[in-house]
This record gives C-alpha cells, structure tokens and sequence, in this order.
RNA sequence: GUGCCUGUAGCUCAGUUGGAUAGAGCAACAGCCUUCUAAGCUGUGGGUCGCGCGUUCGAAUCGCGCCAGGCACACCA
C-alpha cells in the first residue's frame, strides 16, 4: 500500500523534474495529526540538484499529485519544504483488506529475490562455552539473516569452527592435565594449558568414554582435543550438559546452516592451495624462515605471515582459505559478523582477497561493539583463561531468552553496550519487551472476550462506509509501513531498528485500548475487532523477525 | 603514537545520505481499574546533543581541531 504512495510520489517528481531516475527518500508516519498522516522529505533531496528552495519542490510536486486523489484527501506543502498527505477512507480500508489478506506474509518483500546471501556469525572459538559477547553477535547475525530471508534472500547461516591450531590444542592440554589432577596421575604433560574452569573438569571427567585410561596420555593429545571439541560444540553424545554450544543456541532461538570446519581447509589443501596461488601472483616473499604475504601492495599497512617458521599455518592462511571458499560457493551477498576486536584484521583479509583477483568489495563486515558486563556499579571481570566469565547459557536461564534478544537487539550494532545483569534480573518482569508481548497477548484476549459476546474473530467480514477515527488511522499508518522498515533495515543492515518500530507501534495500541472499546457497539465492533486482528498480524510477523515469543496469554 | 568505534535527560540508549517544537525505556513525582489483561494509560519535572571553530537558508547529523572512554595494532586465534 504505501509502495502505491511511493510509486505516486516517484512518478509527480519525474513529471517535474523530467528526469528518468528519482533520489532515494522516504516515507514516514506523520509526527502528529496537524502533519496529516503520512510525510515525506523528498523535496529536500531534490533541493541540492535543483538549485531550488524545498518549498517550491514541494509545492510543485503537490500540484501534480493533487489528480490522483481517490487514496489522498488533502496534500498539504508545509515550510520548509515537507509534503503531508491526509489518507482517505477508501485508503484506509483497502490498507487494512491488504494486511488482513497476506497475514503472515504481510511484511515479506522481495527485493532479494533471486540473490544469496552468506551470514557468518558467532563462530566462536570452540574451546569454551559461549560468553555474552558472542549472545549479542549471535542475535544480530540471526536477526539479519530472518529479515533478509524474508526479503526474498536465499540466506546461509554459517558458523566457522576453529577446530585447528593452538588453542584448540591448549584446550586438549587442559582437559588432559586436569585428568592427570583428578585421577591423582603424577604426570605432567609437556604443555599446562591456558583454560580453566568447570567445563574442563567435565570434560576430563568423560574422557574415558573414547580412550581407555590406560590410553589417555600425551602420545593421544589429538583424540583428546579432538573429543573435547566436540564435547564443547555438542557434537558428541555424551556432550556437556552445561555448556555446550549447539544446545546453548538452541536454546537462544537460533540455528544454522552450516557449520564450517577450519581443519578441513587443512586437510584438503585448500591453505597450501591459496599460498600457492599467492606465489604465483608474485605476493609472497620469504623472511627469517617464514612465508609471508606482501599485503602492503594491496592496501595493508604491514606485510602478514601466512606460514610460520616453525612450519605452521597461521590463522590469517587458513582464513583466507577460508573466505576463497565463501567466493567460489558463488553468493551474492556475503556478510561476516564480527566482534569488534577484530577490526583491524579485515585490511589484511581484503588485501589477499584483492590479490587472488576476488571483488573484496563483495563482503561486508559488521562490528559488533563489546558488552560491558557490570553487576551494579561493579564491572564484572572477564577473562576466559581463569574460567571466570558469565556464559550466555547463565544470562539466558536467569533472563530469559525473549528478554536477552530484545535487550541486545535495541541497540545499534557500532555501540558499545552495557549489561547490567543485576538490572537485567531484577527487572526481568518490566523489560521492554513485555510491554511489546504484552500488547499481542492483549489483543488475544480481547478475541477471548469478543467470543463469549459471539462476536468469532474468524467470521468478522470487513465492511466498507466505516469511518475510521484519528487513533485508528495513527493505528492502521504504523501498520502500513511496516513493510518498509523491514526493506530499511535490510538495506541499512540495522536490525536494531525494529524494536524501536515495534515500541512505537505498541505505545499506539496501548493507548487505542485505553480510550477506545473494542466490543460493545453492534455498528462499530467488528470493524475494531478487524483493526486488532491486523496489529495483531504485525506484531506476530515482527516478533517473529527477532526471534521472540508471540503470547496469546501472560 | 597510529587506526576504528563511541560521547544526546539522573541511568541505559534511539535519532546522523543536514530539515517540522531533540525522543524512548528505566528511575522520580502526581493521577487513572463496578466496563475487553493496570506487564497498561495520562500528566509533571529533567537536555550547553563532550568542547571550539567552520560550511549552510538550516547542524545532534557534514568538515577541521581539541577533550574523554572503549577496542585494535603478534610468526595468538
């Protein structure tokens, strides 16, 4: 519906400018009823090109809207330069047949029609449980991913397993040492082992389930790490109970599609492969007994080991086999979501990618700002050596799942956030997002009430000549534009957007029951009951956009 | 030192391809349930948009310079 006001909008600017192309610009719900209904800005982007003061672009534009009027009542031209337009009834109605009709595809677009997109996300380290931080790049990562799909993207989700290298055998070192301890062993292994913890000590306590005692030494630290790992990802079936990965997402409402092994890009000689492919791009050199990549000649300020000289692979080899990978899988979209402590490892990754002929320009990273746990005024210390860190799995079962999602997904992902987990548990019962849930519960229970009056939700036909009142139309205006908020924020990767949008749609709602009764009156009931029905679409297709919880009761 | 992010109400944060009186939640204060869920609604107080200069008809938003906080600057991942 609100594409046809566009579409009315694009082809008046045209009409005046005479060009073939139109500026981006928007379309927003009216600040208050003296700005009618809907508003746009576009006058203001056309000023620039134009030479033109905005008010006189707007009033132009105006004159040439005025002959479509059957959606628009009354346009009004407002200094400086904004057009107001005041919806008829007839737009109403056949905005509010149009929500009602799709339900649950009401919101969905198609912009990504035919495109794929690649989401990398969390990817956390698989040598421990995953901590909050990762909670906050999980949600945004998940949230895109359910907003791009359904903007018609073929979306993947992937989450990148560092299976390989050091830390991973750290880990191994760890669990096998704290065996040692446990089983009163004198031995001690040629590595202490940086991790620390609770899950260290349940994972040594299972080891014997793929090693018998007699076995579980130094000469099998790779079946050790190997099983540790696994333990830690939840692959195995005696995985932990406590903290393990898969089941911790699961939990949080999020899933992927693949899950991508570092190790195989070992095993199959995918790093040699890109080392290789440098060499022949003459962007290697060979230093002090090591390989490096000549990154400064395409963009870095630094060159990069890729092979150690201990003989190893670095991090940095394997990541740009890695992401080779992602390119030749054919995406269109690719998008890495990554903590922002890693900002300044994307320069080098562009450089190789540059260098081996791929469109760097093609992936996208976003930054996802650190999580500042604090209890009160206290900061809570974080070090993932000493095993003392608040897990996600912790946040989620003393908050709750719903309330997490939302609280990380309020904020933008540039902004570094502070979680105040006594708040957070204190006030588990007055989080925003009740008021958000509660609004559809409310709605729910109305249809409840409406039944026993025998008014049936199901049955309710919409009826034309039913003039809709000012709160209403502010009603029915939120509804509308949903479906842009959903194109914005893909187009912005803002996902934090739609909370804020769903704040304002329910304060609207909220509000509507205060002053206004839903069941009562034969003339007006089953128009009402049919405006709730379509908020209550909106808010079931938003809530499950950001992975919460859509309640008929509470 | 260099690079990236951030600085908006007491607190946590939206708002930045420049535009209508700068917003929300929480906290504070005062009201609203014989009527569909009060996890709600109404009202009040609360702001030099870090500071300065500049560009502009117009700046929280753009530019430059400061100040403050976070993060990163490995043959770790």
């Amino acid at each position: 519906m609100i594409d046809k006001l566009i579409d009315l909008i694009s082809g008046a600017v045209k009409d005046y400018t005479g060009a073939e192309s139109v500026p981006p610009f928007t379309i927003a719900v009216s600040a208050g009823e003296s700005h009618g209904d809907f508003s746009t800005g576009v006058a203001f982007n056309l000023a620039g090109a134009l030479q033109q003061a905005p008010y006189d672009i707007a009033s132009e534009i105006a004159q040439r809207l005025r002959p479509h009027t059957d959606l628009i009542d009354r346009i009004d031209v407002a200094r400086p330069g904004h057009i107001n337009f005041f919806m008829s009834d007839a737009f109403w109605q056949r905005g509010l047949r149009y929500i009602l009709e799709r339900q649950s595809d009401y919101g969905k677009n198609d912009t990504g029609r035919g495109k794929s997109a690649l989401i990398e996300f969390v990817s956390a380290n698989p040598t421990g449980p995953i901590h909050v931080g990762h909670g906050r790049g999980a949600v945004i990562g998940d949230v895109l991913s359910r907003i791009m799909a359904a903007s018609g993207y073929s979306v993947t989700r992937e989450y990148y397993v560092n299976d390989a290298g050091n830390q991973v055998l750290s880990l191994g070192y760890s669990v096998l040492n704290e065996y040692y301890r446990i089983n009163d062993i004198d031995r001690t292994a040629s590595m202490p082992g940086e991790y620390q913890g609770r899950y260290i000590h349940s994972i040594s306590r299972t080891l014997d389930a793929v090693l018998p005692p007699a076995e579980i030494n130094e000469e099998n630290i790779r079946s050790i790490t190997e099983f540790s790992v696994k333990s830690i990802l939840g692959d195995e079936r005696r995985a932990l109970p406590d903290s393990n990965i898969k089941q911790v997402l699961q939990k949080f409402n999020i899933a992927f599609d693949t899950w991508f092994s570092e190790k195989r890009l070992y095993m199959d000689g995918s790093i040699s492969g890109v080392i290789g492919e440098l060499e022949k791009r003459r962007a290697v050199k060979y230093d002090d007994g090591a390989t490096w990549f000549l990154s400064t000649l395409y963009g870095d300020e630094k060159d990069r080991v890729l092979r150690k000289q201990s003989g190893e692979f670095t991090y940095f080899a394997s990541d740009i086999a890695y992401h080779v990978d992602k390119y030749r899988r054919g995406y269109d979209v690719l998008i890495n979501i990554w903590g922002a402590d890693h900002h300044g490892y994307l320069p080098r990754l562009r450089a190789a990618l540059r260098a081996l002929g791929y469109d760097a320009d093609r992936l996208a990273v976003m930054f996802v700002q650190m999580v500042r746990l604090m209890r009160g005024d206290r900061p809570v210390a974080m070090s993932k050596r000493a095993g003392e860190y608040v897990t996600l799995e912790e946040l989620i079962d003393e908050v709750g799942t719903d309330a997490v999602r939302f609280f990380f997904l309020q904020r933008s992902h540039g902004s570094q956030l502070v979680f105040d987990i006594d708040l957070a548990k204190r006030q588990s019962q007055e989080n925003p997002v009740y008021y958000v849930q509660y609004a559809h519960a409310r709605i729910a229970s109305i249809f409840g009430y409406a039944l026993t009056k025998g008014w049936d939700i199901d049955k309710v036909d919409l009826q034309t000549g039913y003039a809709f009142h000012n709160q209403e139309k502010r009603l029915l205006a939120h509804c509308l534009i949903y479906p842009e908020v959903i194109k914005d924020i893909v187009v912005k990767r803002e996902p934090h957007r739609l909370p804020y949008y769903l704040m304002e749609l329910v304060g609207v709602l909220h509000r509507y029951y205060t002053d206004t009764r839903v069941v009562g009156d034969d003339r007006t009931t089953g128009q009402r009951l049919l405006l709730m029905k379509m908020v209550k679409i909106v808010l079931k297709n938003a809530l499950d956009m950001l992975g919460i919880g859509a309640p008929e009761k509470m």
